[in-house]
DNA sequence: TGTACATCAGTGAACGCGCGTTCACTGATGTAC
DNA sequence: TGTACATCAGTGAACGCGCGTTCACTGATGTAC
């Protein structure tokens, strides 16, 4: 039987998916948790708290899976492609969807409302308690691409990310849809790795070499910032 | 002076995209528009309509704005590459940023919590609205990859509307990291314009050909899922 | 031209409701002497 | 071994507050005859 503790974490962790932080009452919660509707401010002081605690069992468990990744990559003797470091991504983010129902999608959620925090109180904190792995990550990235420019690397980061998290985020609407236009109803694995060769692609993209068309297209400010 | 409605409306935007949809009470839109607090739903019924209006006053300027950039496509005889598809968004997103303070930031928050809805009734009534411009932005990438399985295309173009969506949704906060990081502050357009040729290196990658390492390292379905 | 009625935009005050939080309390287990 | 006290997990009921919505009403403008 799981502490009661447990028993709010896990309860909360599927509505704050489904509802959103705000729409989710400690109500809904607790009744769901079969606890004590005071508990939570027992056990976890405020509902504020409530929310940081729940993210960060989630980020606990996809940093650990994603430093044994790391680990692997380090151990291997090959030459470092993008597609290698990104691909490190993937079983981190299976690991928490086999975890319980749907956790890709619930972690994807909190990450994403994390992010869109306007106070950003949550990623502060996160950005702290994790930025040795995401700095190793983002290390091992940057050697893949040793003439890229750091503030460049910053934004393809991003952007990046931004993927991943509002992909998988909304996966089963886009399921749904994917089944009912394509008959093709992909899995969480197979999504990602759709998304990761094609986010490859983009990071392998040299803006500093005019080995395009568009550069004559339109005025193109990405090289001159990029190779100054 | 604005009428009472668009006093709302122009509260009601600014808020929800500071505080979320939830977090915005109609007191606190009611008092920054100076008006009074029955006149909301005197006019808008309810909150939910409030919202629903709000979103659909930025949808359709930003939907004329892409629009008039299709028809100038249209208009021209080149063949068209993917960044020049891509390349339309960039102005309609200028525009809306004129148009009021952190215009593209709001609507890019407008539209990120619209997906992110599990019940997506905002975005039930969005497909059916704007299906005809979205459709036609759609074929016109889809004419620049003409192989491109349907799937495929679908999948990108949620790959890179979460992009769009998460970049320029948190842009100040980016804004604020590169220029303390890189004493770099770029404009949104700067912004758009590396977001541009980076997801169009993406789109142009071909899943199809296997002129990359990246099928060896590991089992790769795409290719085998693409190529049926 | 005058009167009666309808429509419209807006208002001030109140409604009931669900919310997060608090508080006094219980009962079990551990610790000190 | 027995007694007193401390700590801990949990509980049931109530607290005050802010919320979206409603309602009776006002005053201005338009329309019909």
């Amino acid at each position: 039987m799981a502490s009661t503790k447990d028993k709010i974490l896990n309860a909360a962790e599927r509505l704050f998916a489904e509802h959103g932080f705000a729409e989710t009452s400690l109500r809904m919660i607790t009744t769901k948790a079969d606890v004590n509707l005071a508990s939570v401010n027992y056990h976890f002081g405020s509902k504020k708290t409530l929310i940081q605690a729940v993210f960060e069992r989630f980020m606990d468990r996809f940093s650990a899976g994603l430093s044994d990744e790391l680990d692997k990559l380090d151990a291997s003797d090959s030459s470092l492609e993008v597609i290698d470091v990104l691909s490190t991504l993937t079983r981190p983010i299976i690991l928490l969807d086999e975890l319980r129902p749907d956790g890709a999608g619930v972690f994807m959620n909190l990450l994403g409302r994390a992010y869109a925090e306007t106070q950003g109180h949550i990623r502060r904190f996160a950005m702290e308690r994790y930025s040795d792995i995401s700095k190793r990550f983002s290390m091992l990235l940057q050697a893949t691409s040793p003439t890229m420019q750091p503030s460049e690397m910053f934004w393809r980061l991003h952007f990046m990310l931004g993927s991943f998290i509002f992909t998988l985020a909304g996966h089963k609407a886009l399921q749904e849809i994917s089944e009912s236009d394509f008959d093709q109803k992909l899995t969480i694995e197979q999504i990602i790795q759709r998304l990761v060769p094609f986010m490859s692609a983009a990071f392998s993209f040299d803006s500093n070499l005019p080995n395009n068309h568009f550069t004559d297209s339109s005025p193109n400010r990405l090289s001159s910032l990029a190779g100054e």
